[in-house]
DNA sequence: GAACTATTATGACTAGGTACTAATAGTAGT
DNA sequence: ACTACTATTAGTACCTAGTCATAATAGTTC
């Protein structure tokens, strides 16, 4: 009872929680000890912190969005990403395009062969909506290697055995025209 | 500079900041008292109410990446994106796509006078790239409701008055086609 | 030299605890 | 009935990160 009305709200003191259970503050005290749920304060505390990560979450700080799981540089790569909570609308529950964009065009940047790839252009197509903990595979495939400084490579993402994105992404490498980086 | 470095660190206390600008604790408790800065409990406790009310607030200018500052719903839509430490490659102060794809394809979601849109196809280019520190200026705008339940959206985002990114979105509504969504 | 401000110090008090010791009540095992 | 054990309660000392009020000191301005 009491790890479900802490969870419930955080912001509850010992006394309150005295109250409510009719019992002592002391017995809550060493409930929560055997419990391990720590005081008020530190709980409010690790509930700001995850706010002030949320920024991050929104994109992540990491230069892969996704898991690479598998990667052949020039030829290939494969990356996981699982949709939680903070990916979809909250509405409905669908997952925000950019999320799956961000995927794709970081596994289009990872797999080519460069200390700087950029993304030039993109044709993309979301093919069919991804909700909340579904497991995105997204398989990234060099088509063309250009002399040009351009680099085509297609992304595909799947849901299980169903496709829901698919780009053409035209990158540009810089260790063959500086310039155009 | 009490206003700065608490803004940008909430958790920071008294003492650390008496450090910090090599005065007494007095001193800064003064100063916060002159500021209408609270205590740290207080602070903490702010971030992690608004933290809990996120759900509350999920209304779609919260989905938004960039700050939208003009708006007419289903003709054209207005956003800012300040580039930060944390949307560049390392290695060079570049942006990452995604981001930039992330500002243009929210702004293109809001502009839509719809509970809920989703991008289904885009075309995208990334014209030049943008660097921390910049600040990216999206303009949307509608090019055609079809009655199809598809609407186009064309996104030009500018630095200054160099364009950075352009992009057709194909976007689906809802409340012309269910199914479709 | 008086007036004023900024800074620092000091003491009393607060909330919401921790850590420890101790007393009491009730239950279970033999 | 006696012992062992647990749950609950109480009380004390202490902690952090403060508030509030008062007072002393130092430096500047009129």
């Amino acid at each position: 009872m009491l790890v479900e009305t802490i969870g419930e709200n955080p912001f509850v003191t010992d006394e309150e929680l005295a109250d409510k259970f009719a019992v002592s503050v002391q017995t809550i005290r060493l409930d929560r000890l055997e419990l391990s749920i720590p005081e008020l304060r530190e709980r409010i505390k690790s509930v700001a912190e995850n706010h002030l990560s949320d920024e991050i979450k929104a994109l992540p700080i990491d230069e892969i969005i996704g898991e690479i799981i598998d990667i052949e540089l020039d030829h290939n790569a494969i990356s996981i990403f699982d949709v939680k909570h903070e990916h979809v609308f909250k509405r409905n529950g669908i997952a925000r395009g950019h999320h799956l964009f961000a995927q794709a065009n970081s596994l289009a940047v990872a797999v080519i062969n460069d200390e700087l790839a950029l993304t030039a252009k993109a044709h993309i197509h979301f093919t069919r909506q991804v909700r909340e903990h579904e497991r995105v595979v997204a398989k990234a495939r060099v088509t063309d290697v250009g002399a040009s400084g351009r680099t085509l490579v297609e992304v595909k993402s799947f849901v299980g055995h169903e496709m829901v994105f698919k780009g053409q992404f035209e990158m540009y490498r810089s260790n063959l025209d500086e310039k155009d980086v």
